[in-house]
DNA sequence: CCGCCGTTTGGACGAATGTCAAGATTTTCT
DNA sequence: AGAAAATCTTGACATTCGTCCAAACGGCGG
């Protein structure tokens, strides 16, 4: 048997129990997430968790990762079919008030995570490289409209970031406690902040 | 003695382990503040904190409460003295700026908390209630901007409140990790924020 | 068939947690 | 001063946590 055969199924384990992981903790909250909870949220017993993980922390960075994994792969097409600014602005509205629709829970972890990585330093990293990401689509999006529209972007792309990721989160927070409109609120208000970014 | 003196006395207690817990969670984060290392963090030993609160939920939320009437407070004035709306913009942006530059953990236990609260139901009312609160400090900004501009704002208080929210968190994280200039930046994109929403 | 090795289990451990109650101490009232 | 009420300390409790480990399982090459 390759090196290679054993490797893969190890990897591969490792990435059914994170994504379980993923689960339990979308449903709990770093907080109140534990290994055995994690576990059972699998078809393993807790004392597996060790084998494929040092511990807790390392359990949950890969996690993140993951997360991360899924997350830049639903965002990496988007931008591409718009045939003007107007077109643009609300393919990005309706793509992120659809990701906010269809998993709001895996959204609401990860400001959980953003958030706990301020205070527990082994998330930073992991946090900061998705957090870039998210930074470098969004940006896409801003310039590609400023294309699009003839004119340049007035802000700088943290800057627009910022912006984007208040709508959403505020956002996230109504749909969650069942406010009404929260997400069409979020879709107008994406696609209106197009134009106030640029001149 | 009468009656009140007791009850003053009670309250003034409850105020100062309050305080105390507010302190220990901006060090800690709510994950990882338990009861004993709150009462560390007083001259009391652990026991006392259930004699003055009924259970963790009860201090935490004390906590809250406690935290938003600080808040408030000190975004209570403010608006009053611009004379045009340039000065106003700029004096918003210092003032956020001073107060994410002054006490950068209280606010970093702020985003912790809000999102506490989507997880723990008993959080929830607390937490909505000082997010109105702010809601309505960024609106009146907006308004007086709106008024001094001889303009109408083109935005709703949520929308509003969301998109200065989302630069301030971010300046808040980049503060916490020593990016150099997060607050310049914060200070800078407030103050060209309010020109966007308005016409 | 046996023995090996990667997997998996289930229980044990010490530490930490929230909660509680019994007693000591301090304050207050008569 | 003495009684009563309040405040506070201390130690214990059951539970849960992360971690570890000895043993059992299971497939595959000999």
């Amino acid at each position: 048997m390759r090196r290679g055969t054993r490797v893969d199924k190890f990897e591969e384990r490792r990435r059914e129990l994170a994504d379980a992981a993923l689960l339990a903790l979308a449903d709990l909250g770093y907080a109140r997430t534990s290994l055995r909870t994690i576990a059972e949220h699998t078809k393993f017993s807790h004392g597996l968790l060790h084998y494929y993980f040092a511990d807790k922390v390392e359990l949950i960075t890969y996690c993140v990762r993951r997360y991360k994994a899924a997350c830049v792969q639903r965002y990496e097409g988007g931008v591409g079919e718009a045939a003007t600014a107007g077109e643009l602005a609300t393919a990005c509205a309706d793509g992120l008030a659809a990701a906010l629709g269809d998993a709001p829970l895996m959204h609401r972890l990860w400001y959980d995570l953003r958030t706990q990585s301020l205070f527990e330093a082994a998330f930073r990293d992991d946090v900061a490289e998705i957090d870039d990401s998210l930074q470098d689509m969004i940006w896409r999006n801003v310039r590609g409209y400023a294309d699009l529209a003839g004119a340049e972007p007035t802000c700088s792309p943290s800057e627009a970031y910022a912006l984007f990721d208040g709508l959403f989160q505020q956002a996230l927070l109504r749909h969650l406690v069942g406010t009404e409109g929260a997400l069409d609120d979020l879709r107008r208000g994406i696609r209106e902040l197009f134009p106030r970014l640029v001149a």
